[in-house]
DNA sequence: TAACTGACTCGGC
DNA sequence: AGCCGAGCCAGTT
């Protein structure tokens, strides 16, 4: 299993995160299973909070945790922030957890393609 | 170089 | 249904 690629996990993770479409949802897990590095889950989390400067930007307000918290919010400025660009995309939020989380959540693993033909189309 | 640190997850109570 | 402890891995110090 090459756990190297030409990417580095960090351009892997923002990668993925900018797939994900607006008024959806996924999770740290979720990317990290698709990156074949499903016990990372944390490392994307860590890739997430360095992405706030990254070009081109990266929708982050679209990962919450396994049970649909927003466990990022602090990561942005205001924290409430998070929240306001998910429900501007219809996602509704109570008491920072996404309602309807099942239906919202998306799945990388299910709606990209295989992970090397992924990062093999991508620009640059 | 070794130790510490997380925007996490899982399983057991 | 919600809390607690252990495992996880790349970056940073």
């Amino acid at each position: 299993m090459p756990r190297k690629t030409d990417l580095d996990f960090f351009a892997q993770v923002w990668a993925v995160v900018r797939a994900v479409p607006p008024g959806r949802v996924t999770t740290y897990g979720a990317i990290a299973q698709y990156l074949s590095a499903a016990r990372a889950a944390r490392l994307v989390g860590y890739a997430l909070r360095a992405s706030l400067n990254a070009h081109p930007p990266v929708p982050a307000h679209r990962v919450v945790n396994r049970h649909g918290l927003l466990t990022g919010k602090f990561g942005f400025s205001p924290p409430t922030l998070m929240a306001e660009r998910l429900q501007a995309e219809g996602v509704l939020i109570e008491n920072d957890r996404v309602q309807n989380f099942a239906q919202k959540f998306w799945d990388p693993s299910y709606h990209l393609p295989p992970a090397v033909l992924f990062f093999q189309q991508l620009p640059c």
